[in-house]
DNA sequence: ATTTGGATCGGT
DNA sequence: CCGATCCAAATT
């Protein structure tokens, strides 16, 4: 018996940190509007750990646009940065306490050329906007698949955060895990640390 | 009402 | 390093 390719709600509550980690080598899949699919291999992502973590938009308490952070576990929580680009989390703690991780990079499937390295450029090949903010990710629109079983293992890095250097002792937390071998990892500060494991869980 | 600056990216 | 481009959030 094979189990579902979805992760069920349960894997986002195993702690964000961890589901960050677990996440690694997951397919992500989206459905267009107009039934175009995307699919994409997780390489990159990063975890915020909101209120106290300075680097995650909660920090700043519940707003309009950090609602779906403050919502329930397994779903989206989508925001515009920099005027131009779409950021694609997965919300992963109980309603209330504000935690997500961010998909930072995919190695693309069955579209050769996507661009994808860097969470922008994630969004925009797998056509993810605001409207899937708060969607739902055990539904038939966004989700995630693990991988088949047995698939190789992987070097992974563990190094900071990007782009949060506005939070102090908070950017030096080791929350961000790459795949060290895949060519689609966005910028890349040496790691802090590497090992072997298998990803997907 | 106005200002500020951002979980980015590509080009110089 | 810089500019693009828009909006959320903080400030006046």
């Amino acid at each position: 018996m094979s189990r579902s390719k979805k992760p069920p709600r349960s894997f986002f509550l195993k702690g964000t940190v961890t589901v960050a980690r677990e996440l690694l080598g997951m397919h992500l899949v989206h459905v267009a509007a107009d039934g175009a699919r995307h699919r994409g291999r997780i390489v990159e992502t990063e975890a915020y750990q909101g209120p106290q973590d300075l680097a995650a938009h909660s920090a700043r308490g519940r707003t309009p646009r950090t609602e779906a952070m403050f919502g329930p576990p397994g779903h989206a929580y989508v925001y515009l940065v920099y005027g131009m680009w779409n950021c694609l989390n997965v919300v992963t703690a109980r309603v209330g306490r504000p935690h997500a991780v961010l998909l930072r990079a995919l190695e693309p499937i069955g579209a050769p050329g996507a661009r994808t390295w860097g969470p922008g450029l994630l969004c925009q090949a797998l056509g993810i906007g605001r409207e899937l903010n708060g969607e739902d990710l055990l539904g038939n629109t966004l989700w995630l698949e693990r991988p088949p079983a047995r698939t190789p293992r992987v070097r992974i890095a563990r190094a900071t955060r990007i782009g949060v250097d506005y939070a102090g002792d908070w950017a030096r937390r080791p929350w961000r895990f790459y795949d060290l071998d895949s060519a689609y990892v966005s910028t890349a500060p040496a790691p802090m640390r590497a090992y072997r494991g298998r990803v997907g869980k």
